[in-house]
DNA sequence: CGACCCATCTAAATCGTTTCAGTAGTGTAC
DNA sequence: GTACACTACTGAAACGATTTAGATGGGTCG
């Protein structure tokens, strides 16, 4: 009766006020046909009456399924969020979730906090680009769970889904190239998870642990030696974090060198939109000055002024694989993704054939 | 041994296997103080050298908690990711709910499926703009659980979270008329869930379900009124969606209107920029030809051109209220927050005094 | 009339944990 | 030598549902 009531009902409840046994209230709920059509109706509304609701734990628990799926993305929840490219990833993700009637565990995986794993009611997982030798990934194997990895080096039995970065990268540095650029400097993402910021040594180019971020410096630097560029001189800078103000640090960096890069390829959009308002700074035009191409193809590219030249993934579709194939491994039926999801050049109006004998800043 | 095994291993396995007690191995885990440090270790390692972790159903219903909050949006989980106001929210409510230790289980509410509530494994609820008369609520209500609503009309005992957009909207329009707008359209958010997107007649305008469309609404015309204009002489455009392309739809019927509006009060950014992109199309001038003001103040206002002038709404205070409110109520403490949200206007560029004289498109 | 079937309902086992209430056994204090 | 405290462990009862294998009683068929 009583709102405040600190014992939930329970189905006993339920059927010790009506007379019947459990078992008849829980088939007036799950099996209708078990039982006469007038006692069914006399449950439920007693049921609603006494503001019943079946325990979700202990329906999983019995049933042996939790009806959601785990999604493990960044260290913190907020990027989830604050990340234009999870978020279409998300998307297709999602679209596959909901028509599976399932809902979606998103699981902050703190540092020394793996527990939240362990502890999380799931069928299984999706594991998106996380660190190669993050701990997690071994608490998420302990679960024994159906589990996707996304943008993660291929593990024995476990699906995955995997974009052409590396044949990305490369097309982008080769459209810079074939413009005419020679001085090209590269904005690179985060290749730890303590990242400072700031020009990186090639030893520490050595040491990325983001699959995305190994396939695309490789996919760069592939393109650019074939050019005859040495890839010693090339400055690269990387980002402390995927967001428009460490984009902006780097592009300010770039724009003070001298001689000063006639382009910058640009590891996420993201990052270019910082280049874009580090050159808003400073005066430099794009693409008359400076040349710029993205990564990822996030709606936003279109918008910007001027639009974005930038390598298309296609995010919503790895979700969307992501989700069958999670989908499959809960079922048990077999299904691969065979083979990397394309990228793909989109030139807009950021690039352009370098100025002649421009060099230096222009004021 | 078996990777593929079917059968999980449970603590009863783990036990048996070593000839101690059930109680024991799950002290080895939970309560290492209950046990000695040589036998604890012994359980742990042939705990991990069977494969066992532990079920969080099982956990969970013994326990009584489930480890994680259930989120309510949109109906599709797609739109909880494409909304960039609904990102900011959730980056909010996320940082909270992690501080805690919690998952966020994001349901989706697809018709005819408030089961997901149902089945939904969390220990407290937040109800995100949602419509008014959604059956939802009535699903979430009958779970019995610490609820918090944002957005949303008063709900008796539940903590709220709200935000002023009468005032915002009010602000909105007033500044407006202070820079001398008297021809001023709205383009609004849909009013149902099923709205085709059109001109809405006031019969329509008031049926809203969204508590934040109404108050905006109201606000728009409050100003208005108060100013001497009309209302029924003001057009209001309903979109379909909180999306780019519906709002694109909708300014260009505004630019089709003769005489045509000088200004136009978008209830999202969103529909802002979609408008931005009708006036591209027809080649009208933002702020020259057209003034536009938006709604929200999303991180992208600032970088469009020219940078959107928009009503500021704290959307990342309210995610972290409403994870605030919500862990205060799972653990019985009493919180509440009194009072609404405050709105603000931002002043960017897509304002200006209308032109002498304007009236018809130029071209 | 006996056999069989059907619809309707129930008793009891089960899912995998946690926790309460003990039971030994050892050491300490008086 | 008894009482007491403490450590290390165990048995069994929850937690709240679902499910399997019947029980019961009536109706149908040959």
């Amino acid at each position: 009766m009583s709102v405040k009531a600190k014992g939930k009902t329970s189905l006993k409840d339920v059927a010790r006020s009506l007379g019947v046994s459990p078992a008849t209230v829980s088939n007036a709920f799950n099996r209708p046909d078990q039982l006469s059509p007038e006692l069914r109706e006399r449950i439920l509304q007693t049921a609603r009456s006494l503001g019943y609701s079946p325990d979700p734990l202990a329906r999983g628990l019995r049933r042996g399924r939790a009806g959601a799926v785990g999604v493990l993305y960044a260290d913190r929840l907020r990027y989830t969020f604050a990340d234009p490219v999870a978020g279409l990833f998300m998307q297709g993700l999602g679209q596959v979730v909901e028509e599976a009637n399932l809902g979606m565990l998103l699981v902050p995986k703190r540092i020394n906090q793996e527990s939240l794993v362990a502890q999380a009611a799931v069928d299984g997982f999706v594991v998106y680009s996380i660190p190669n030798n993050s701990p997690t990934i071994q608490t998420v194997l302990a679960r024994r769970l159906p589990t996707v990895v996304v943008d993660y080096p291929p593990i024995e039995g476990l699906p995955a889904v995997n974009v052409d970065d590396f044949g990305g990268a490369r097309q982008a540095a080769q459209h810079l190239l074939e413009l005419g650029h020679r001085r090209i400097g590269v904005v690179s993402l985060e290749y730890t998870v303590d990242a400072k910021g700031g020009f990186a040594s090639l030893e520490r180019q050595s040491i990325p642990q983001h699959t995305a971020v190994v396939n695309r410096l490789d996919g760069y630097r592939s393109a650019l030696e074939a050019a005859g560029l040495d890839w010693a001189q090339v400055p690269v800078w990387e980002v402390a974090e995927n967001l428009i103000e460490e984009g902006e640090r780097g592009g300010l960096a770039m724009l003070e060198l001298s001689p000063r890069p006639t382009a910058l390829l640009c590891m996420s959009d993201q990052v270019a939109f910082g280049v874009y308002q580090a050159c808003r700074a400073r005066g430099i035009r794009i693409p008359e000055d400076l040349s710029v191409v993205g990564f990822d193809d996030i709606p936003e590219t279109a918008r910007t002024a001027p639009p974005l030249t930038t390598i298309h993934q296609p995010l919503l579709d790895k979700g969307l694989w992501a989700g069958r194939l999670l989908m499959a491994a809960i079922r048990g039926e077999p299904l691969e993704l065979s083979g990397l999801l394309p990228t793909r050049l989109v030139v807009r109006g950021s690039t352009a054939r370098p100025e002649e004998g421009v060099g230096q800043p222009n004021r």
